[in-house]
RNA sequence: GCGCCUGUAGCUCAGCUGGAUAGAGCAACAGCCUUCUAAGCUGUGGGCCACAGGUUCGACUCCUGUCAGGCGCACCA
């Protein structure tokens, strides 16, 4: 149950019964201050105008709607007309019990109507990953996982560019080294080309299997990689510039063919074949997302590097057009994530692949672990440029939010190891404040991951998990769990258990373990 | 020159899409372990929310402009 959208439900039937007016403008809060309630509306403020009644009239009624129902210990009218909601301890406990016995406690069916594709880290196969494919793998890896438990179908995909001019430099530079010429022009350099030019096999196979090891080694997972050569053997570049040209939204110019993307809000027009015959790479990404239309999903979500921003205008255009003349109803939405700047001890370090200085993701997660990396890389917010010290990392491990929020989870699963039999009751646990304001944090969950998965914020997640940590070291710390008086021992056993099954369950969603032992 | 993103405590960042007294963590200082994990807890100090206007009953949040930083502006991929 999402008891947000709930009481968003009952103030909005409120509105309609005694006022007649139906609005979606319905804000709710949870409320900094404790004295201001479990939940705060300012609806009252909100529709004041629009109803040309006082706030305080509007917030009465709602409260004598709402206090019939059963979910409220209190609702308080407040200042101008802020109304501040507090659940009765029945209904927290109701949550408690859930979040216990629901093993995927939070999940919800509300964009169950969502059939996804997710394309995230689609690196070229031309080196090994590095520290910015990483944000992309972790925060695209979590929003799938969010998007899932809100009911979605999501299905993750790495597009891999096996084709084109980066692809033949690539295996010019490796033939290069292995007959020990040099390597051409703008060709690749660095260490990883000399082994790779050891290994037997196609070096474009052989870099995307490193890649892939990475990417296990991350825990990140994708149901397909999609090999854009794919689309050239079965001439579906072909057959999309057909396509376009026969629905009028091409023209030649200057001996090129061109793309009237402008119709469709880019700011210039683009090219699908140059002037010498060749596609450029826009015409094989379209024929790309042409496909990704093709196969029926309704939702189209790519995560690219703040470097590749200049490419949502064309391609959202694209997908626009394509959706029109194929008569669907397609949802696109292109999430630009800042870059990373590696640093170490405060110097930075060089992310070229060219230079052969590069550090690798591989390496970062043989520094720092899986958990940190993935924890660090997902707990800000995309469209901030983030700053990556690695000795920085590595030094804050003691005191790192992650370590943190695992040493909950492992505190709890140490109290547990020293009961027998973990009975628990659920009734009248909230018996101390402590209890009180992990009761409302669980209670949440449902809600973060819900607004979460939406706003395709991971990072709310992170941050929730902390808050709902520092609630549980705090009740720790005042009470004891494990006592002589059984009846208490089983009720305190119902609160930790809870956060434990929550913790597990945030943590999972993030790629992260959540560990027994620390 | 144009476009996108960012500017909040000494540092790293949140701020729930316009509401109440702007919050965490780190760093600093002072306390708390004979009892379930002190990688923890409690307390203190720390703010012209880049700046200037505007909209509004109400602005960190919306609009305009300025400044600073990042990233883009190909018949490259």
């Amino acid at each position: 149950m999402n008891f947000k959208l709930l009481l968003k439900e009952m103030i909005k039937e409120s509105l309609e019964k005694n006022f007649d007016l139906k609005t979606d403008l319905i804000p709710i809060t949870y409320p900094e201050v404790k004295e201001f309630g479990d939940y705060a509306s300012t609806v009252a403020l909100a529709n004041s105008k629009v109803l040309k009644k006082s706030p305080k009239e509007i917030a009465e009624k709602i409260v004598s709607d709402l206090s019939k129902k059963d979910y409220f210990s209190r609702i308080d009218i407040a200042g101008p007309g802020y109304i501040n909601f507090y659940l009765s301890d029945k209904v927290l406990e109701e949550f408690i019990k859930k979040s216990i016995s629901e093993e995927n406690y939070g999940e919800s069916d509300y964009l169950k109507e969502k059939n996804i594709i997710l394309e995230y880290v689609s690196a070229n196969p031309t080196g090994p990953l590095h520290i910015g494919h990483g944000r992309w793998a972790a925060i695209g890896d979590s929003i799938a996982n969010l998007l899932k438990m809100c009911g979605a179908k999501v299905h993750r995909e790495f597009y891999i560019n096996d084709a084109g001019n980066q692809i033949n430099l690539l295996r010019q530079s490796v033939e290069a080294v292995k007959n020990g010429k040099p390597i051409p022009e703008n060709g690749y350099h660095g260490s990883y080309i000399e082994d790779v030019a050891k290994m037997d096999g196609d070096p474009v196979l052989n870099l995307l299997e490193m890649q892939k090891k990475t990417l296990s080694k991350f825990r990140v997972k994708f149901d397909n990689y999609f090999s854009e050569l794919t689309l050239h053997k079965n001439g579906e570049v072909e057959k999309t510039i057909e396509f376009l040209k026969k629905s009028g939204h091409c023209y030649e110019l200057d001996g090129a063919l061109w793309f009237k993307t402008t119709e469709f809000g880019d700011d210039k027009d683009r090219v699908l074949i140059k002037s010498d015959g060749e596609y450029t790479y826009f015409a094989v990404d379209i024929a790309y997302h042409k496909n990704k239309i093709e196969r029926d999903f309704n939702t189209i979500i790519n995560i690219l590097g703040a470097d590749h921003h200049g490419y949502v205008g064309r391609i959202t255009a694209a997908i626009k057009i394509f959706a029109k003349e194929m008569n669907k109803n397609i949802e696109s939405k292109i999430l630009i994530g800042q870059l990373v700047s590696l640093f170490r001890n405060g110097e930075p370090v060089r992310m070229s692949k060219r230079t052969g200085e590069m550090i690798t993701l591989e390496e970062v997660i043989d520094e720092i672990g899986s958990d940190a990396a993935r924890y660090f890389l997902v707990m800000r917010k995309a469209d901030t440029p983030l700053d990556f010290d690695i000795e920085l990392a590595k030094k804050q491990t003691e005191e790192n939010p992650v370590f943190y929020v695992q040493y909950a989870h492992a505190r709890i699963s140490g109290v547990l190891r020293n009961i027998e039999k973990p009975d628990f009751i659920t009734n009248s646990i909230i018996d101390n404040p402590e209890a009180r304001d992990i009761a409302i944090r669980i209670a949440r969950y449902p809600e973060v991951c819900l607004d979460s998965a939406i706003n395709m914020e991971p990072h709310r997640i992170t941050q929730y998990l902390e808050d709902l940590s520092s609630a549980f070291h705090r009740f720790y710390n005042q009470h004891r769990i494990i006592t002589e008086d059984k009846m208490l021992t089983s009720k305190r056993l119902a609160i930790i258990l809870a956060v434990r099954n929550v913790l597990k369950n945030g943590l999972k969603l993030i790629g992260v373990e959540a560990p027994e032992k620390m």
